[in-house]
DNA sequence: GTCTATAATTGGATAGAC
DNA sequence: GTCTATCCAATTATAGAC
């Protein structure tokens, strides 16, 4: 961790191969062979560096959601700021929620996507809250984003997915927007 | 199908055993011989009888929601109400949905969960909508009603789920409600 | 650090006797 | 209709040579 030949190439040559297949074709799908393959290493290197399949899932999977610039604009346009954002969010980010939330059925994933989901949709709009149901009102806007998420790439709406983007941000902006300024 | 001697004993008791260990434990964490052995039969005739695990899977995880009482009620208090609906859905309900939910990237499946979202969260409250953007209020209040599933059952939000329901309710049906009778 | 070889398990599905 | 026996494929993880 400290110095320069702590972690040598392979490490980081399985943990991107790692990244991209788990967001690819999911946890179960993704078998340490596979990972070794497209790494360019053996198989058992992955195991060796990182313990076990599980912990190299978690180490990898993590939803790095920017929105710095999005939180710090005006208070009252942000849920349909929110909305746009989370609607064009890239593919890595969607493979990334995808594979934790078909994974979470094991104790440490679940954890995992606990803390993701926490950090990504709740904890960002709590924030900017005011009042004593302002805990409340971030964990409903955290249901409410997971569920636009849920609808579009896990059930796979395509009605939803084939509609203008501009429609759904003004409508379910809205919905957001009212929980944010009651 | 049509005469009485067509479905053996060991149908049922293999139907009743996956059903409800498909919603325990899920899809991958169930294996044919769990099946057999709860159903009192060898794991054989769990394949001979339904050709496959996924096949299975696929038969007995319907969510069976009767909401005709609920719909039939008064348009103005309908997003309250469902809510409420939801929130006191019992564990066979929620099994099925995470079952589902989580085995979602096998293909089959996944159509299995389209049309579940679809019949239980998007048909019913689009009867009863007008206007020609019906349809995309039913699929965002689909979305809506999800999110709260997803993140009491799926994230395990431990908070929400400790909340009073009234106070869910309320908040959170009102945001439906928002859909429904814009 | 890296690979070869293999252990140890488990899974779904099938053939064929009864 | 049901079971015994088995096949075949795939997995994670480890031991040990280099």
């Amino acid at each position: 961790m400290s110095d320069a030949t702590s972690k040598p190439p392979s490490h980081a040559a399985i943990f991107g191969a790692a990244t991209q297949l788990f967001a690819e074709k999911g946890y179960a799908a993704t078998s340490v062979r596979d990972i070794g393959a497209a790494a360019g290493v053996d198989a058992s290197l992955v195991i060796r560096h990182f313990g076990s399949k599980e912990q190299l899932f978690i180490d990898t999977m993590k939803i790095d959601l920017d929105h710095n610039p999005l939180m710090a604009g005006p208070l009252e346009s942000l849920g349909e700021r929110y909305i746009d954002f989370i609607l064009t969010a890239d593919d890595q980010v969607r493979g990334v929620f995808l594979a934790l939330l078909r994974a979470s059925d094991s104790g440490s994933i679940g954890t995992e996507l606990r803390s993701a989901h926490e950090d990504a949709f709740v904890s960002p709009i709590k924030q900017r809250l005011d009042g004593d149901d302002a805990d409340l009102r971030a964990r409903l806007a955290g249901s409410l984003v997971g569920g636009l998420l849920y609808s579009l790439w896990v059930v796979g709406d395509e009605t939803l997915a084939a509609t203008d983007h501009r429609q759904i941000v003004r409508r379910y902006g809205a919905l957001l927007q009212a929980l944010i300024t009651p």
